[in-house]
DNA sequence: AGAATATAATTAAAACATTAATTATTTAGA
DNA sequence: TCTAAATAATTAATGTTTTAATTATATTCT
């Protein structure tokens, strides 16, 4: 019989909560949440990106990413920038002050990925991403992004 | 390279987000969060726990267990016993209107499980249970529970 | 063109998360 | 015993999530 403490939701989480602190401790030192880190990481990837677009690579729903934007704005990280071509969407870019943050805080956060990975072998690491992402595939159909990323915590 | 999409923490949330909507349908059936579900899945298996005992069962943080636990209580599903032995503590016990929601909800909840499971084989899923809780325990040295419950999702 | 519909971003309200501090009580140590 | 440290629950402040509604602009269809 399935108890609730080994129910997938459970596990996941568990694993979550065994995994975040150390981001967190990094991204605290700099000031950052994870979620704001979350962001930062997708909108230096390309200029090109709108609300809707970090939406998805970041899985926070698009009412959340407002008031994060709102912050990192404030802190002078992104900027919006109303496009010309349709008046309703915004661009988000990052700021050069955003670029040094990068440069300074990745290369810790790649540290931490590669100390995690460490802890099981290649084999093993490939196995769980596969099923983990099989078990996404099949439950996710019949699902409308936009309103389903609700879990909190998630950085890299 | 480990690309951002790809990081242990963006993996399991995806996972997270893809697996939790149907349990969310459910619980907002019956008015409930998933916070409050799972609150009441641990109160139901035991009337000795405290709000400490909770927040480890549960990976909520005791400070929003408060919270939630107000709102349980206001809706009568549970109520706070002081202990008389330790006045610091207060047990939280389930009502006999939480005890009836049980045997309503908790066989479609069963059943989500179980659809879930068959998106893999049995040892796949066994061999991912395995993985991630030795990735939990690697990373869990040196991490106060009490502080680190801090993602959102999790249910059963 | 004009009306219905869709889309992008935002706001609003309630619930929860996070961190630090606080209160009350208990335990441990000099 | 008396004080310092530990523990249980709570509060407070800021940030985020979730759902639904709103505003503004685009698109589609007739």
């Amino acid at each position: 019989m399935l108890t609730f403490d080994r129910s997938l939701p459970m596990i996941l989480n568990r694993a979550l909560d065994a995994i975040m602190p150390p981001y967190r401790d990094l991204f605290s030192r700099y000031d950052l949440t994870e979620q704001q880190w979350r962001v930062l990481r997708v909108v230096w990837s390309s200029d090109k990106y709108k609300s809707v677009d970090l939406a998805s690579h970041t899985l926070l729903a698009t009412a959340s990413l407002v008031g994060i934007l709102d912050r990192l704005e404030k802190k002078g990280l992104v900027s919006r920038v109303r496009s010309t071509t349709d008046r309703r969407a915004v661009y988000i870019v990052a700021t050069a002050k955003s670029r040094k943050l990068e440069k300074e805080v990745s290369p810790q956060v790649t540290a931490i990925h590669e100390h995690l990975r460490s802890s099981v072998s290649a084999e093993e690491w490939q196995l769980m991403e596969s099923i983990l992402t099989r078990i996404s595939a099949a439950s996710a159909s019949s699902v409308d992004l936009n309103v389903s990323s609700q879990n909190d915590v998630a950085a890299s």
